[in-house]
DNA sequence: TTAAAATTTTAGATTAGTCTAAAAAATATT
DNA sequence: AATATTTTTTAGACTAATCTAAAATTTTAA
């Protein structure tokens, strides 16, 4: 059984591995954490210890696959759990995510397998990001940042990072939200800032904030 | 904010402070939170110094009105906790208290309003204990244990304690539900278990269990 | 390719909560 | 009332998670 705390280095881990190729360093997970180099250090022993990653020291740590079904594990009761506040308690989606950090951590898989049950097995949270199942399994479906793509290119809003609630609330008044249509017209060379067009309506945003728009994209 | 362990202890104090005319004995809160006697000396200190109780050394500690307020706060998050595991996700009565032990220490006062709603603001939890509002005021209603009453005498379950399942279950078979009607036809001399009437059929219980029972009685 | 800079690790200390063993105080018993 | 017993507190130690400061290692750059 996995502390609060360890479970919070290994969701950070997992999210700062991203395709898993190349290594998560310590820098990068105190900053992630919130916490310093030396903190990190003393974690990753333990959390390698467990066999949940791989520590190789001055080089960091990659997560194993048993790592890796554990992190789902806790990803997939958070984004449940942000399902539950908005869809049934009626909060909006830059408010949830603070208690859902809260929530992710509740021990008891009859308790997520209800939720889930009662929600009617959603498949996405309500940032659009997919549920883990049970066994930590995710169905994969390749997101590409709004950053990343070129003018004329098209696809649909299915994820927004939610670590900002001043960003979510941007978004939402812009109407950035999963499951609408994007469309790239243009970006601006000296700024990378981008033309969109969602619902008919022409918009720029920074290079900041389309790196957190997540899109699928019609290959 | 009081951390996990303290709510916990704050919790066991005023549930053991009862009327709160006698102190609550530090053996008395080691057995109740299956601690060290000298581990709650030092707890003790620490909440004394957070005025939520006063503790006279060698005496024993009565819980301050800041204190009973804070413990009605976590007890309210327990109940609603409790009563939405029950009505929404179809947990049976004895399957709760372990998961709201968990979910009574999540910080979000907004989290806790909007379940109240959610739920209908409810006044009692499954067991029939009464939920105490936003400022942790409590409608009193004077509870009997089934082990003072007299045989003739008739009342309404309106709660039961619900710390072991075994006994949960146990209560749930012979259909001791809060709401239900209760008569007490006789008390056997030498061992005190009590011979009761529910739902017209006759039923023995212990000593042990009538204890457990709380009745609202007519006087 | 050697020195400077940045990163990472270790060493040692701190805090919260716990423990055991011993000392102190209160209660019970003769 | 003096002694024995029980209860409670203190002293000192341990673990988990954190920190600062210093040492070790890697990377960058001259």
């Amino acid at each position: 059984m996995l502390s609060f705390t360890e479970e919070n280095y290994l969701k950070a881990i997992y999210h700062l591995a991203e395709g898993g190729a190349k290594p998560v360093l310590t820098n990068e997970l105190a900053e992630a954490m919130q916490t310093k180099a030396a903190s990190v250090t003393d974690m990753i022993k333990k959390l390698s210890a467990k066999e949940l990653i791989n520590y190789e020291r001055y080089y960091g740590v990659k997560i194993t696959s048993r790592g890796k079904t554990q992190a789902l594990q806790i990803i997939r009761k958070h984004r449940l759990w942000e399902t539950f506040l908005v869809e049934k308690l009626g909060f909006t989606w830059d408010e949830v995510h603070e208690v859902a950090e809260q929530l992710e951590h509740i021990q008891s898989s009859r308790l997520i397998d209800k939720l889930d049950e009662y929600l009617g097995f959603p498949k996405t949270d309500p940032h659009g990001d997919p549920i883990p199942d049970q066994h930590g399994k995710l169905k994969s479906m390749p997101q590409v940042a709004l950053d990343q793509l070129k003018p004329g290119s098209k696809g649909i809003i299915c994820s927004v990072k939610d670590s900002d609630p001043e960003l979510l609330k941007y978004l939402d008044k812009i109407g950035a939200k999963p499951g609408k249509k994007i469309e790239v017209v243009n970006r601006e060379a000296y700024d990378e800032s981008v033309e969109i067009i969602i619902e008919k309506k022409k918009l720029f945003v920074s290079k900041e904030v389309s790196k957190n728009i997540l899109l699928l994209v019609k290959l």
